[in-house]
DNA sequence: TCTGGGGTCCTTACTCTA
DNA sequence: TCTGTAGAGTAAGGACCC
């Protein structure tokens, strides 16, 4: 035996949640606002069109959440108070509380926003400690509190860390997954979103317990090799994947909900162009050029259709994007009124 | 009167070429 | 030369995530 892998060389994944981020930095930054119910998202104002961003958690016991029509939200909750999206200022924050992280690991992956995982394996210290001194940090150094999962792998950290919220620190093994995990409903697996809950219902499975218990080769019939395997190794607490410390766009895309489904094509036609200009724009700021475009019309009955253009050279140029962007407009017909338009550029390469 | 925006990844179908 | 097919590249759609 080689005894690279000994005991207590087990890997140690730490996954952070902000709590409620949006609503949250808005209440620090109106103090007045705390405790009462607040709701982030689209302009902000909820007679028009837009989804809620995030919800406090005042304002969820009225049952508002996330990605729930805004004009829904306000009848749920007529007292809410309701915010536009200040991204800017979220990323502000976010930056700050990630520089802070790095200075525990080094090895971290950023998940969006209001999120990311830590390696800890190398870190000093038993892991409840190690959770609550970065609980701490972020506390003391922004106002802010955060939930937190620790586990041998990263998928039971989000699992641990999604298990007590909001504050809440969770330390989670291998003998602990028949326990804690198997009760849960199949949708907390990562993975899972309404569509494939649905089905798993149709087959009489609720419980990630029990994906579990049908067994590697059913879900692999089921799902396929790929999905299947993944489902497997997840009810099992046992999938693996890296934590990635380096990220590259793969895309960019801008899109516009119309406030009134359009009628015309000159209303279509200006949206497109102003997106095309905004994401050739974005690609020369942040040097890269494309060679795919992509158009996307979403219809007022939520027909969505795409059409896409490879070109023979990557381009970065404004009238280049535009006009074959306008190429892929002209194969849709638009025989309905358009409620989104879309502009994408993908196979990118640093300039 | 519903259903944002910015992404990633996967599957499937089609076309072209070797 | 004909035919079948494998593989790459492209296109389209869908599920999912924050």
């Amino acid at each position: 035996m080689s005894g690279e892998i000994t005991e207590g060389e087990a890997k140690r994944i730490l996954h952070v949640d902000m709590d409620a981020f949006f609503a949250s930095v808005e209440c620090l930054r109106r103090p007045e606002l705390k405790g009462r119910p607040v709701v982030v998202g689209g302009s902000g104002d909820p007679t028009r069109r837009g989804v809620v961003s995030t919800a406090s958690y005042e304002a969820r016991r009225f049952g508002v959440h996330s990605a729930m029509p805004l004009r829904t939200a306000l009848k749920l909750c007529p007292q809410c108070v309701f915010l536009p999206v200040d991204y800017n200022e979220y990323a502000r924050v976010s930056l700050g509380i990630k520089k802070m992280l790095l200075e525990t690991s080094p090895l971290m992956e950023d998940v969006g926003i209001d999120e990311a995982y830590l390696d800890i394996t190398g870190v000093a210290g038993p892991s409840p400690e190690i959770g609550r001194a970065i609980k701490d940090r972020v506390l003391k150094a922004t106002g802010l509190t955060c939930s937190v999962g620790i586990a041998p792998n990263k998928l039971l950290a989000k699992i641990a860390s999604d298990l007590r919220k909001p504050d809440g620190l969770t330390i989670l093994g291998p003998e602990d997954v028949r326990d804690s995990v198997w009760p849960l409903a199949a949708r907390r697996l990562p993975g899972v979103g309404p569509k494939t809950e649905e089905f798993l219902k149709g087959l009489g499975v609720n419980t990630i317990g029990d994906l579990a218990a049908r067994g590697r080769e059913w879900l692999r019939e089921k799902f396929g090799t790929s999905f299947g395997q993944y489902l497997y190794e997840a009810a099992m607490g046992t999938h693996e994947s890296p934590i990635v410390t380096e990220w590259k766009p793969k895309s960019v895309s801008r899109e516009e909900t119309f406030e009134r489904d359009a009628a015309d094509w000159q209303t279509v036609a200006r949206a497109l162009a102003f997106l095309a200009r905004d994401v050739a724009s974005t690609m020369r700021r942040e040097g890269y050029t494309a060679r795919t475009i992509t158009v996307k019309i979403r219809f007022e009955d939520f027909r969505t259709l795409t059409r896409a253009r490879t070109l023979r050279q990557e381009t970065d140029d404004v009238d280049v994007v535009r006009k074959t962007a306008f190429e892929c407009l002209g194969r849709i017909e638009l025989d309905k009124r358009v409620r989104l338009v879309g502009v994408r550029a993908s196979g990118l390469k640093a300039r």
